[in-house]
This record gives C-alpha cells, sequence and structure tokens, in this order.
DNA sequence: AAGGTTAGCAACCGCACATCT
DNA sequence: CAGATGTGCGGTTGCTAACCT
C-alpha cells in the first residue's frame, strides 16, 4: 500500500537543525495542548516542519524529563548487558534507563560501547570467514538462561509467599497478572530479576526463546520449559502443581547451576565484575532459602 | 596556519506495525 | 476486510568540532 512520504520535500518544509526558536515553539505548543496528532501539530503551533520531525525533536531533545550529561558506569553497563539480551532494541533499552532515549543510547552504543566491546575482544566477529571471538554471544546466551533461572525463582518466591495467589498461567502473562506477588517480592534479593522479567526485555526473551526452539535442532543442553504458574481458575490443582513446580524448578535448578557453573566462572573472571547480576553463590543462598523452605 | 581526518551527535529516512475508516 | 493513515523504531546520513599532520 503506497502512502505519501512523511516529509514530502515538495511541500518546502524545513529541515536540519532546529533553532532556538522553533523549540520554543513546539515546546509551547506541547506544553499548553499536548501533542495530539504529530501530523497536525505543525501547522497548529505554526512551525515549518513534518510532525514526524517534530515528534523526534520532542522526544529526542526538548522533553522534560531527559536526563542530559555523560552515561554513567552503572548505565553503560545496564546498557551492555541488556544489548546482549534484546540486541539493537533500543526502545527496550531505554525503557530501563529513565531520562534516557533510545537514540541517545544508540548513538552512545555506536560512538563508545562498540568500541570498548571491539576493543576487549567482545563484539560481533568482523566480515569474513571464522573471524572473532564468539565469546560475547556465548555470555550473552548464559546471561540470558541465568535471568529466566533467577526469574523463575523470584516468581517461585512471590507465588509461595502469596497466600490465594492468582498468579499468571502462562508465561506470556506472568508480567501484568502477578503485579502484587511481585510487589511482595520485590524486597528480596533477587527482585531486579523479577522486574526484568516482566518488562519488555523479559517478553523478548521468551518470544526469542519461542523462536528457538521451534526449529528441528535437538533441545539445549538446560531444558526450560515454560513456566506454569498457577491461574486463577485452577485453585483445586494450584497446590499440588506448586509443590510439584517447586520441586521441579529446584532440580533444574541444580542442574543449571551444574551444567553452568564452570562456564559462568569462566565469564565471571574474563570480564571481572562485569555483570549486572549477582554472583550465583549468593543468588543461590538468597533465593532458594526463600523460594524452596 | 591550513588542510585532512576522525569522533560525536542531531536529525532524517524508510520500513513495519497499529489503528482508523 | 481492505485500504488509508498515524506512529514508533532502527539504520543511516550529514554537520560540526576536535584532533592530527
Amino acid at each position: 500500500m503506497g502512502r505519501a512520504p512523511c516529509c514530502d520535500r515538495a511541500r518546502g518544509l524545513k529541515k536540519g537543525p532546529w533553532t532556538p526558536e522553533e523549540d520554543k515553539l513546539l515546546v509551547d505548543y506541547i506544553q499548553s495542548n499536548g501533542h495530539g496528532s504529530w501530523r497536525l501539530l505543525p501547522k497548529l503551533a505554526g512551525l515549518n516542519r513534518c510532525g514526524k520531525s517534530c515528534r523526534l525533536r520532542w522526544t529526542n531533545y526538548l522533553r522534560p524529563d531527559i536526563k542530559r550529561g555523560p552515561f554513567t558506569a552503572e548505565e553503560q553497563k545496564s546498557i551492555v548487558q541488556l544489548h546482549a539480551i534484546v540486541g539493537n532494541k533500543w526502545s527496550m533499552i531505554a525503557a530501563q534507563l529513565p531520562g534516557r532515549t533510545d537514540n541517545e543510547i544508540k548513538n552512545y552504543w555506536n560512538t563508545h560501547l562498540k568500541k570498548q566491546l571491539r576493543r576487549m575482544g567482545l563484539d560481533e566477529p568482523p566480515p569474513g570467514p571464522a573471524a572473532g571471538c564468539p565469546a560475547a554471544r556465548h555470555m550473552a546466551q548464559w546471561e540470558t538462561a541465568r535471568l529466566e533461572a533467577e526469574a523463575r525463582l523470584s516468581l517461585l518466591a512471590a507465588s509461595s509467599s502469596y497466600s490465594g495467589a492468582t498468579a499468571a498461567a502462562t508465561t506470556t502473562s506472568v508480567a501484568s497478572s502477578s503485579s502484587t506477588a511481585a510487589e511482595k517480592a520485590c524486597n528480596k534479593p533477587a527482585d531486579i530479576f523479577l522486574r526484568l522479567w516482566s518488562s519488555d526485555i523479559g517478553d523478548s526473551f521468551r518470544r526469542n526463546r519461542a523462536a528457538a526452539a521451534k526449529p528441528a535442532v535437538p533441545a539445549a543442553p538446560v531444558k526450560q520449559e515454560p513456566l506454569a504458574l498457577p491461574g486463577p481458575g485452577d485453585e483445586s490443582s494450584a497446590a499440588s502443581n506448586e509443590t510439584e513446580l517447586a520441586e521441579a524448578a529446584l532440580e533444574e535448578y541444580h542442574m543449571f547451576l551444574d551444567f553452568a557453573g564452570e562456564e559462568l566462572g569462566l565469564f565471571h573472571g574474563r570480564h571481572g565484575g562485569f555483570s549486572l547480576f549477582p554472583p550465583l553463590e549468593v543468588l543461590a543462598e538468597a533465593s532458594l532459602d526463600t523460594a524452596f523452605k
């Protein structure tokens, strides 16, 4: 279906850098009227720009909640970690970094972090046969698997401490419907995983995993069944399911730890202090105690 | 001092998806 | 249901300042 380009050159709309006067017009208009339809906004605000340009200027530069200044070490770490999980989903990454825009993060990645990682031998291999180092992807896979494991523990902890829990019945609805339990779990050491699991990052991971499960390739070394917590209509079987689930999860988690121990040990050694996640020993102690009393 | 190169970033472009009619 | 329209997103471009020769 064809459609006229938003920024039609023939209409003589202005392009390029914004002037302070244009900024003021845009800010004043949005602050008093909201942006409404971006297409109509330029005309209403007295700007000779296309709506798309206005939206971009507002969301990336003029929005009052935008955080300016250099990225902190914490933000850098988060970007690297999140990028390892979701890839170039800049908007998802930005959603985890309050005050930062996707464009800003994208630029920062392309101009700073990419180079840093390349220097560390952690970036995607350069074009060419058998070139480069697989460590980064390998690490991302394991960090991702670990993220899921911790999220499962957090969810189990939350559901078992929430009497009459009405947690989600499927993995895809965990995020929205287990918020009460999630809130209760937020004082627990592993709550960061629950928050991540409940965010777009978790969604993205679940989708990727579902996609990866489709090919006829044999299953991954560590079996990762979808997490199925009891739903609202399953109360009769909820108790037994919960026990089975806890046992299965514990067993699986031990398998995971056994299998992953060496790999993760290598990663931690290689990238010393690089991980967003607490060390496994700490998690195993804190989360297992809470979840499987 | 001048010209060339590089780095950083704002802005644009085009595609994909969501929503509306 | 199909087409039109609006919006968001990721990739890319182009400008500018800093740095180098």
